[in-house]
This record gives C-alpha cells, structure tokens and sequence, in this order.
DNA sequence: GTCTATATCAAGATAGAC
DNA sequence: GTCTATCTTGATATAGAC
C-alpha cells in the first residue's frame, strides 16, 4: 500500500510559501510539487489544477483568518487597543513577517481582471478584515467612521507592504502599525 | 524597403497597456504582438527579450515622470495646494483611469525578488515621486515629516490602487485623494 | 498516494526571406 | 522593418504501473 508523504492541508501550507514568493502566473506545478517533496504528476492526486489548488489555498487562509485571527476583534476580555494590537501582530505573523509580503495583495494586484475565479474570495477576505477592524474602531467612532477607518487601515497596510517588499525594509510596516494604534484615539 | 508599422517608442505605449492589466508574467511576446499589429518575431528586431522591454518600458515611464509630472512639486506660479492638486490629478491620469491600476505598484509585487533587474528603476521611481511630494509638504513642514508623509501618501494611493481594481470602484481613489490635501494642513 | 512516462501546447527566442 | 518558419524549452495535465 503506498505510504502518505504530505496532507492536502500541508501542500496548501508549503504551495503558500512559493506562490507569495514567486507569485501565481510565475510558480509552476514543478515548483510546488518540490517544496511539497513530491513529483509533478502526485500534486494532480489532491487538486484537479493550478488554478483549483490556489483557490482552495484563498480559501483556506480565509477559513484561518475567520477561526484564529479576525474573532479577537470580539475579545470582550481585552481593551480596544489591546485588541487592535493582538490583531495587528497576529495579522504580521501570518501574512507579514514571511518573504513575499502579503499573498493575499500580491494574488489580489496579479489576478483580478485575469482570473475571474480567484476574486469572490478575495474580496470576501477583504471584506471581513475590514469588519474585524471595523469592530475595533467602533468602540471609539461612528459606525460609519470606522468601516472608514477600517478601510484605510488596510490600504496603508497594504502599500506599506509594497514598499516593504521594494526597500527590503520592514520598517514600513512597523510605522503602519504605529499610526494604526493612533488612530483609536 | 520594408514599411515602418510601429515605433520602438509605440511598442512601449501599447506594451504598458497589456501589462498593466495582465501582468508581467501573464503577458506573453504574442500578447504585446498583437496589441502593436505585428507579428511575434517582429518585437525580436525591436527588443532582444521581454525582460529587456519590460525594463526600458519602466525606464520610459520613468523618464517620462522626471519630464512631464514632478517638475510640477517645483512650479512657483502655483500654491503648494495647486501644486499637489494638479500632480495627483496627472498622476491619476497617467496611472490610473486605465484598466488594470498602477503599472508601477503592480510589477514591484510581482517581481521583486522574483526579477532582480527591475528592482533599481522600480526603487528609483518611489524615490523620485517620495521626492516630489516631500517638495510639495515642505512648504508646510519639516523636512522630515514632509519625507514621511510623502512615503505614507504613495502608500496610501497604492492601497487604494488595490482596493479600486478588487471592487471595481474609483471612489477609494478619489477619497484618498481627498485625504492627501487634507495633509497640507 | 506516489511514481514514471508521456501527450499536448504555448512560451521565448532565432534565422533567413522579402 | 516585418514576415514566415522553426527551434527549444518548459508548462499544464493525463494514464497507468506500483
């Protein structure tokens, strides 16, 4: 009987890596298959193509996010700040603090426009990001204020990323998160 | 004697519309063929490979900047609200009411680290447009906070960059717009 | 579940006719 | 300067052995 070198939740994990990297048009099916330790043809076992194992990958970040990361927005045991503080370092574990930047505005900047499949997720990721930090917020402005707020939070959070990935400087992230945590005031 | 279709220069033009929206990666020789009226192997006569014409289409761009819309931070007739209004007007011209975004901010989360020559004009364009609004906000404030909050208003533009193509609306460009003016204050 | 082998196609790039 | 034709490679994907 053959013997299970890798889960399909594992090939998403190590698929994330390369594709933040490399990006989705430029990573091929040899390039995940590698950093999986696995040969080309094995990947077609678990995923149907390229396209279908990126979607499954959006859509297990988002599964993450909506689980681990986006309900301390709702933490009733913390302050605002310290919850817009826990989120924001969870959020720079997660998607930050690897090579690549963010594989969620890389994938977003790459694909919409190219690959319709790809952009439901993605806006449905943006979209509870923004209702996590708008939860923040709310405690502190309007509602309409913080979705605002929110909002703007990412954008900023997301070109202090490019800028990041282009200086190789990660200062630009830690001064976003700075301004963020000012805002609440 | 053979007929002159196309200018090296028009390539560029009709390139950087394919680009914009496609990708770098996504983009094939065929594409930026048909997109100039010729056939594949005639880019070759133009370009040795497309790497070489993506650089010198970013090279173009950046000249084409250094010419036409920073000298703009620099213009004495206008009030440094003048000033900034009609270079993020021309900047939104020039980048941003086509298909696709900003050429710029979507080739540096594409290849950077990824294509390592493109990486030099890429940096210099930041700088050069980081320049140009510190210019502009120096006539209200320190130098180093105008250095900040030029670097913060790109970032912030390219956010919304992001947010305009994933949900199809201008309205996050032009509110940033909005906020940008607001800093001169 | 993974491997080997292979089919198919499109990509970047070159050579030479016109 | 553009076209036709072609080379070579690498990509996605499939079939079948183990």
């Amino acid at each position: 009987m053959p013997i299970q070198k890798i889960t399909r939740e594992e090939i998403l994990l190590k698929s994330a890596d390369v594709f933040r990297v490399k990006g989705y048009h430029n990573t091929s099916m040899q390039d995940l298959a590698e950093a999986c330790g696995l040969l080309k043809g094995s990947l077609y076992y678990h995923f149907p193509s390229k396209e279908m194992l990126m979607k499954d990958l959006l859509e297990s970040i988002h599964r993450l996010l909506m689980e681990k990361i986006f309900p301390i927005a709702q933490d009733e045991a913390l302050s605002p700040e310290e919850r817009m503080e826990k989120l924001l370092k969870k959020m720079g574990k997660l998607l930050l603090e690897k090579e690549g930047g963010c594989l969620i505005g890389n994938t977003t900047l790459e694909t919409v426009g190219v690959v319709p499949e790809f952009q439901p997720v993605l806006r449905t990721i943006m979209d509870d990001w923004t209702k996590a930090l708008q939860t923040i917020f709310v405690n502190k402005k309007s509602p309409e204020q913080s979705f605002r707020l929110a909002q703007q939070t990412i954008m900023e959070f997301e070109g202090a990323t490019m800028f990041t990935k282009l200086y190789g400087d990660k200062q630009f992230l830690y001064d976003t998160f700075a301004r963020t945590m000012m805002k609440l005031n």
